[in-house]
Formats: structure tokens, C-alpha cells, sequence
DNA sequence: TTTCTATATTGGTCATACCAATCTTCACCT
DNA sequence: AGGTGAAGATTGGTATGACCAATATAGAAA
């Protein structure tokens, strides 16, 4: 990984970029595992026929990129990336591309409704508690936008959650940071008076999942969808009819 | 990103990691756009109070990241990281824990299934003609494992292709190198002579995105997966009950 | 104006020295 | 004997200066 994409071997590349390219291959091939301390960076240098300095360019590197563990005085300890690095980096990728906002809504919908079905067989008792406990905490916070789309948010990763597929959770929690913005966007817009069709549809997919029923809690997720999308439009509508007098006036 | 979840702001940390957080942070806030030229080392290492080597260690960094092109007498060019370090750094997160080659597929029919809806309403004439394309190399591959497995991909990227959606493709382009490894081995066990019906549920799949039918094709989707699937097992078993009589003897 | 060469700029590497945090060891005290 | 603490060794953190190699730039020559 890493720029192993660009020059994927011994593309003769400089000094640091060779040292961190072995430490990392000995790390993902298993050779090294979590835990493991690395010899001291002198011994090291010397090993890699490298100066100091420049061994520390590719410890960095590896540090950076969560594969290492550096402590002063003590030592360069192999650990175990955590997701979120993914989850941050791809935040930057999508964030890139214009209008991405609308566009991840759909790696969500994917996400959900697969989820959905899994839950359908696989949710615990405890799962069913925790998704029922958001949707009372939904009720309770229908005026609050901030708290509000928090709890919305609770109730669809309790349901990828229910899914019990790492896959699934790695991949939506990597998506949650712009999740989140959408969400409070979204609901910011919507009108207030009809949220509470919005709380019978997490209603009803949540009782799908209790009858174990995949078809129709898909089903009902995508109907949710479908009508979140269709206020948004509207109420970017109704945007527009506020601010367009405006410009004429 | 990168540690950032770990020590999240100013967390006194050291000089090469500050300076590492401080330009990271100005590529992904935009002040820093892709083709900028950053000022030499030397100059930088002034700005930030560090030496040329911590300064080094900070820029290496980034560089591995994909946030950095360095070029030797030139200058450290700032440059969009490109997704496939994500689909890397994926694979090697997921690979740790068991039994995600299994669980990935969720993933994979989660993305295919939403890319279908989407490509009934936007595929464009292009997009069916590649995944026609990809159709008969798959009808003229039947017998080649790795060929086979290849057109098998292409059609189903094809698909999420053709979905027109970034976040999506992205995604799913980061689940390929696993996706590679599940498909060549799941083709290797499936027997030879059934291939024919894959082939038929791939060409109805393809057709009712032809006709836009987004709920017929994502059904037919998930049958093809189903049908896979059921084939998986039943190869299994008849793997076990290959090898269990060879340790009897 | 074009081309080429000398120079300047800039990254790449090295060696060394010193500081700071940690670990290890062992003498010392209870 | 066992705990305790301080001195030394180990190890990472940083700085400085120097030199090489690739590139860019400016000026001279055609």
C-alpha cells in the first residue's frame, strides 16, 4: 500500500522509501506482528545500510500510517492500523469530488439496506434493544436538530450494527463522518410538522427487522429513503421561492 | 487523518509530527491544492523551528501518504492522494480479522445492489455496450479460471460503473483486491459444467437494466448471488467429503 | 532567437554530537 | 532476603554541518 500502487517494486526508489517498503511488507506478510519491537534505529541503519536520519524518514512514515508505535527510550513497537485512518482518508478523497454530499447518500442506501437484511437473520435481543432504544430517544428529541439527527443516525448504525458484518460496519463507519453533515443538513430543512411521519417509517422498519421479514424491511428502508429525498427537494424549493424575489426586489 | 484520530489536535506532540499535522491540514482544508509547490526544506525547516532532518521526516511522511510528490531538485509538490492507497490499506485492515473474505462479499452485493438501481436510471448507451462487452469475454472464457474470473469482474464492475456514482465506485474499487482473491477462488470450485446457468443469470441481470427495471434487477442481482452462493457451499461439502476418506485411509 | 553551458537551487544522504525519556542494574537500606 | 532508589546504559528526539545528485535558471555563445 502506500505508493506501492505508483512504483510497486524495487523501482529503485531512494533510500527511505526502500527501508519503508521492507519494514512495511514484513508488517502485512505477518512477519512482524502487533507487539513486536523493532531493533534500535542505530542497529536498524545499519542493517539497511542507511544513515540514521534517513531511517528515521521511513520509521516516521510507518508511525504516520498507525504501523508503528513509537516510544522515546524505549522503542519502535508493530501495531495494528486502526480503521479510522480509512475512514478519515477516504473523507478526503470523496470530499474532493463536487456534490459528494448527494453522492453518499447512495454508498449509505447500499450499505443500509444489505445491512438490513442480515439484521433480518443475525440481530441479537440486545441488538433490538439498542435499536429500540434509539427510536425512543428519537421521540424525545424531535425539536432538538443537533441531538435530533444524532439519534437518527444511532438508529440506522444500530441496524448495520445488528448486521454483525465487520464489512459492512468498517465500510459505513468510514462513511459516518459525511454522513453526519448530510444528516444535520437534511434535517435542519425539514419541516418540523412532518417529522412524525418520518418516526412512524423508523417505526416500521424496525418492526420488519423484528418479524425477520429482509423483503419488506428493505423495502420500508428504501420508502425512507425515498421520502427524506423527496423533502430535501422540496424544501430546496421552497429555498429558491424564498430567494429568488429577493434578487428581483 | 492518519494518527489524528489517535492524538486528535496539538497534543504537544513532537516537532515532526506538528509540522507533519500542520501541513496535512493545510492540503485538506484546500489552502494547499493539488500542483502547489511547497517552499524548500531548508526554508521550512526555518518556519517551523525544526531541523532539516525532523522537517525531512514530516515531508517523507506525507509523501507515502500520497499527499506529496517529491521531486529531487525540484520541489515537494502538493498532489491528491489517490484511492487505491485506501483500497490498500483496506485489504490489509480487513485481511487481520477472520473470515472476512467470506463477510466482504455482504459488502460487495450491498454496493452492486444499490450501483443497479442507480444504473437502470442512468446507464448510458456506453455504459451497456461495455457491460454487453464484458458479457460474451465472459461466454468466451467459460473454460479459463483467471480469464473467466476477469470478465466475470469487469461485468460486475461494469455495473457499479455504469451506477455513475463516485462514492459508490470508489468503494467498490476498494473492495476489488479482496474481491479478486473471493472470485478466483470461488470460480476454482465451482464445477465446470453449471457455469452455463451463471452465464444465463448474468445476461438477465444485464437485460433488465437494459429494459430499467431497477427492482427486477436487483432481484435477479441478488438471485445470481444466491444461486453463487448455494454453489459455494455445495463445493464445499463435496471438498470435505474428498479429503475426509484420504485421512481414513 | 536559439542553444548550450556554468551556476544556483533544491532534494538526498551522511556523520556526529548532544538531549530526553526509559530501562536496567546494582548497591544500599530496612 | 526483599524492597528501594540512584547511577549508568539503552534508545528515541533533535540539531548542525557538510557533501552529492538532480533539476532549474541565467547568461554566454552561435
Amino acid at each position: 500500500m502506500v505508493a506501492a500502487s505508483r512504483l510497486d517494486d524495487s523501482h529503485d526508489t531512494g533510500g527511505a522509501e526502500r527501508v519503508f517498503l521492507a519494514l512495511r511488507d514484513r508488517v502485512v506478510s505477518g512477519e512482524l506482528k502487533a507487539g513486536d519491537r523493532l531493533p534500535p534505529e542505530r542497529e536498524l541503519a545499519l542493517k539497511f545500510n542507511v544513515s540514521r536520519p534517513i531511517l528515521r524518514e521511513a520509521l516516521r512514515s510507518l508511525a504516520m500510517l498507525g504501523f508503528l508505535e513509537i516510544i522515546q527510550g524505549s522503542g519502535a513497537y508493530v501495531r495494528q492500523p486502526d480503521i479510522a485512518l480509512v475512514s478519515d482518508f477516504l473523507t478526503f478523497c470523496m470530499a474532493q469530488q463536487p456534490d459528494v454530499l448527494d453522492d453518499i447518500i447512495q454508498s449509505r442506501i447500499a450499505i443500509e439496506c444489505q445491512a438490513i437484511r442480515l439484521a433480518c437473520e443475525k440481530a441479537s435481543e440486545a441488538d433490538l434493544n439498542r435499536i429500540a432504544a434509539s427510536l425512543t430517544s428519537l421521540l424525545d428529541t424531535l425539536e432538538d436538530p443537533v441531538l435530533g439527527g444524532q439519534a437518527d443516525y444511532e438508529f440506522h448504525s444500530g441496524i448495520v450494527r445488528a448486521s454483525h458484518s465487520p464489512a459492512l460496519t468498517t465500510l459505513y463507519r468510514a462513511l459516518t463522518p459525511l454522513l453526519m453533515q448530510s444528516h444535520v443538513s437534511r434535517r435542519r430543512i425539514v419541516p418540523s410538522g412532518i417529522r412524525n411521519f418520518l418516526v412512524d417509517a423508523h417505526k416500521e422498519v424496525f418492526l420488519s427487522i423484528v418479524d425477520r421479514k429482509p423483503d419488506e424491511a428493505e423495502k420500508r428502508l428504501r420508502e425512507h429513503f425515498a421520502i427524506g429525498d423527496e423533502y430535501r427537494r422540496k424544501s430546496l424549493i421552497a429555498e429558491f421561492s424564498k430567494t429568488l424575489p429577493n434578487k428581483q426586489a
